[in-house]
DNA sequence: CTGGTATGGGATACCGGTGTCATTTGCAAG
DNA sequence: CTTGCAAATGACACCGGTATCCCATACCAG
């Protein structure tokens, strides 16, 4: 039915009776045409289904369409709302996204990355946390000529190179209410060392307990590495203590639901004699029993605000201007949360 | 330090003492070319970092070195899993991988992924479950010339096209096993209607039954979504019945886990009391007390597959040969299954 | 009527590779 | 010492766009 063929931009100019320069002006919205060459131009487009090769127009503009997503994370549903905020950021643009995970501790790490953002020209790079907080990287990434921002927990660069939430107020805000239930044997799951959504998340917790007065004994500080196995240990030191925590704050969801399977396994019942809060919001937060209280943060939004930090310039429609770069958290009360019972 | 410029062909054509089209040889592993005349221009790219311009090389081939993976679906780990999967099979080659997520019930569906391919000239593009079994989109890959793999669980088209897991064997697999430790009211929370998968894993559910000649009262056919909340309805309908199953497969994890909540809600126990078993292995299925037996496929490998399969012909390492088009899974027992008691 | 100046639009080179075909080189046979 | 032929290399056009610069026309003032 339609032209087998893929028509390029000599047909178009042939077929509109313009120079190929024409029609890449109308293509680009150049200002100084006709306004009647423009819809000359324009019908011929549109009754051609003619698309622009942009293969074509990377090599003639020195600068490819890609945006990449670069992560080290074993967070599935994060990594997925990311990267349904970045598409949604770059919707009705030519960007596309490609996804590239990659190994934290390896030692060629930034090597490798450079390889690919030079292999690819890319035109920007989304990076998640944790590999986000290495300052390394972003150095890397601007040597190379790429456009990058950074997730994180906080503020660690320039806006425009930023999109963070804060976790530092979430988890303090969580703490208060913790406290307020009547609370005050609190303990914590923290996120592996040198992780600065970990020590934030730590930081708000403390910041919380001391406003309380409340006093944080060490072993009411546990160590874990965001996976469900770290959390189970950490769980079972806690839970070992006497008189033992009567709740206790998950440094994410993770974490979380293995608190609650060692509550389990020693037949303590949630949340009467034991309260959890999470982090995150995943999925699993809600399809445990008792439903998890946890924080949300608003990852799709920030993949979304990401994308656009990146593409602005390109796109005329995006401005950065009213891009924040630092989310709020909000508290997401479910059952896994009451009055301590003394 | 380095060179600010990324070299061109023509500068290491230069610094070679060579024209273009030898190095253009050196880099497409033309034979035709002196060992020594190789050795040197080899050197000269080793010594400037040279990496060919992707977007140059996709003009004059008329073809992009981009992989699109399409889905539409809301399992995360597995969405992830198959990323992973899929890289790996592109691992060293100048392939990248592009996500695109689709909505199944847009109108427009058809319209809009031509109008995506036709944009990125995509090389090839993996079409994920449930939209995989959609044969209007892969006529319509066909059709705008570009290659595609269909994921599925079974096999709805030709070796080159498809990568399957064999979801009934597994399951009756699966139901055998709830059999064999002595259930007979066995129930399954189905899939939505329309899905190859769950259809599969239906008729494999009684064709277990029916070997065992067990019957299968309508009653314990509960209709799911493959979502949490679908899961939660359709077992308390199964959990209303009297005598109630003593089992219940779910065709996904996600159902397994409400399954088990449903269960938990009554204050029933599992699997003392009620039997269950799972889809997918996903990390819920560990992540809840008692961790749910389930059934494995082997995703990141399938992944892999497709890519191999994609690329086939344009990388000389990859052949598509030992490529199966069909996938085994495995039952994962872990603590949700036990013999009833009676 | 002439000359100056905007302004729309075209000719041509160029981005960095690859394909085609011509040319050079090496070596055995005549 | 030619000739013949195959192997190795190069010249040049081309992929589908964009940038630069130049020309044609229209409009205006003097």
């Amino acid at each position: 039915m339609r032209a087998t063929m893929k028509p390029t931009i000599n047909d178009i100019a042939r077929l509109a009776g313009v120079s190929k320069k024409t029609v890449s002006r109308v293509i680009n919205d150049s200002p100084l045409l006709t306004e009647e060459t423009r819809d000359k131009v324009k019908l011929v487009i549109a009754e051609h289904d003619y698309v622009p090769n942009p293969q074509a127009r990377a090599l003639a503009l020195g600068r490819n369409f890609l945006i990449a997503l670069l992560h080290d994370n074993p967070n599935a549903q994060m990594i997925l709302n990311m990267q349904q905020g970045i598409l949604e950021g770059l919707r009705d643009t030519e960007f596309a996204m490609v996804v590239q995970p990659v190994n934290r501790s390896s030692p060629t790490l930034i090597e490798d990355m450079r390889e690919f953002i030079v292999r690819q020209r890319l035109y920007g790079i989304v990076i998640l946390p944790p590999i986000s907080e290495n300052d390394a990287v972003a150095k890397m990434c601007q040597e190379a000529g790429c456009r990058y921002v950074r997730m994180g927990s906080a503020v660690l660069d320039d806006r425009a190179h930023m999109v963070a939430s804060n976790d530092r107020d979430a988890v303090r805000d969580a703490t208060e209410y913790l406290i307020e239930q009547g609370h005050s044997r609190i303990a914590i799951v923290t996120g592996p060392q040198g992780f600065r959504s970990a020590a934030e998340r730590l930081a708000g917790f403390e910041e919380a307990l001391a406003e309380a007065k409340i006093k944080l004994p060490r072993s009411f500080r546990a160590q874990g590495e965001y996976t469900f196995d770290s959390g189970l240990a950490a769980t079972e030191k806690l839970l070992d203590l006497s008189p033992r925590p009567t709740a206790i704050f998950a440094s994410n969801d993770e974490m979380a639901a293995a608190v609650l399977y060692a509550a389990r396994l020693r037949g303590l019942k949630v949340p009467e004699e034991l309260s959890i809060i999470g982090f995150d919001d995943t999925p699993i937060a809600s399809r445990v029993w008792p439903p998890l209280t946890t924080v949300r943060w608003p990852i799709v939004a920030m993949g979304r605000s990401a994308a656009h930090k990146l593409i602005a310039g390109a796109i005329a429609e995006v401005d950065t201007e009213n891009e924040p770069s630092e989310f709020l958290s909000t508290l997401i009360r479910r059952g896994s949360v009451a009055p301590p019972k003394q």
